[in-house]
DNA sequence: GATTCGATCCTAGCACCGCTAGACAAGTGA
DNA sequence: TCACTTGTCTAGCGGTGCTAGGATCGAATC
């Protein structure tokens, strides 16, 4: 019993470095630079190793994305839990939200642009990314205003993050008024 | 100097070839698809031929993107125009604007999310994407409201189309509500 | 303690990718 | 007609994701 219990928290332990490696290389490098390759090497196993913890490299991805959304949700319930008002919270989620994405770059184009094989918006949808979307409609849902649904409310809002962090990332928005369009979008659309 | 010309003409229309057959079958079967061997085999001439006019697959998405923010452009000004007043107009640009990336997503990604070695927000962005932004601009800026800079409203306004375009299309969000979502954002951002 | 046997892992290889060197043919001007 | 430039192709490089099949090692059995 024991042997087998030792070799499964073996092989758990080895599909977590799997997991950080794979976001390690993608943060220091860009995803391109994740192959099985490289990153067999990294973990010091043979390329095939990967494909008996992962179906192939998309789900490679998918686990770095799950791993990620759980950390986006927690940061955002720290950021709101230590605001004051409603609109105090808006404006703490807004930016935990940016500074998440512009600190973890890999890791949000692993949840929100790549591929990583996730139902999103489903009912199959794994619980970390329902959960990220439940910790943004927390602190959002209550300055929807009178007549919008709160689900609703929630998703435009965090369509205005997702785009304002994506297209900055990508160099479409100069990065020095940052600040200023975070201040419009949560003075404009939030109801308080 | 005919023959020369002759020449430059057969040119020009063969690199105009492949930028339509690049964009063509990446509509079709995604931008993964786009390879350099199938882009040489559709437009039957060989590989090396691509690299006589593009200096690789990059500078021709970058040659797809171009076309693309031209046409959006022209969409976007073509919509703002049959309508009368401001508040109309946004509403007008808005759905112009998703609809085209939604009717042409692998172009949309060219412009606004893969590589094609374009320079944004910059003094040497190509013509067609500052006229596209210009575009924007045109009829956002009149609804940015007192105190707030035109250009940084466009910003923040196209940010949050631009969210709601790729989770929409990512199967990010639900494309039911996605009509209520527009009208919540125009109507809490733009001031009339 | 030797032996069987199954799980585990690696070597080698597939078809494909972007890209390029060098051979070759076709068309041009003398 | 001939030299030469120009244009195009064949073939190949190193890389990719992924997999088949053989080797090895450790656990359980006699």
């Amino acid at each position: 019993m024991s042997v087998q219990e030792r070799k499964e928290r073996e092989r758990a332990a080895r599909e977590r470095l799997i997991v950080a490696t794979a976001r390690e290389l993608a943060e220091q490098q860009g995803w391109d630079a994740v192959t099985t390759r490289r990153l067999a090497e990294r973990i010091e196993y043979s390329q095939p190793v990967l494909y008996s913890h992962f179906r192939g490299k998309r789900e490679i991805i998918g686990a770095v994305a799950l791993e990620g959304a759980a950390e986006l949700a927690a940061a955002v319930r720290a950021a709101t839990a230590a605001a004051d008002c409603p609109r105090e919270r808006v404006y703490a989620l807004a930016r935990a939200y940016l500074d998440f994405a512009a600190r973890n770059p890999a890791v949000y184009d692993a949840i929100f642009q790549l591929d990583g094989g996730l139902a999103f918006a489903h009912e199959d949808t794994p619980e970390p990314l329902k959960d990220a979307f439940a910790a943004l409609l927390e602190s959002l849902g209550e300055v929807a205003g009178d007549g919008v649904h709160p689900g609703l409310f929630t998703e435009t809002f965090w369509a205005a993050l997702h785009g304002l962090a994506t297209l900055t990332r990508a160099g479409r928005l100069p990065p020095e008024d940052a600040e200023l369009r975070v201040e419009l979008l949560v003075d404009r659309l939030a109801v308080v």
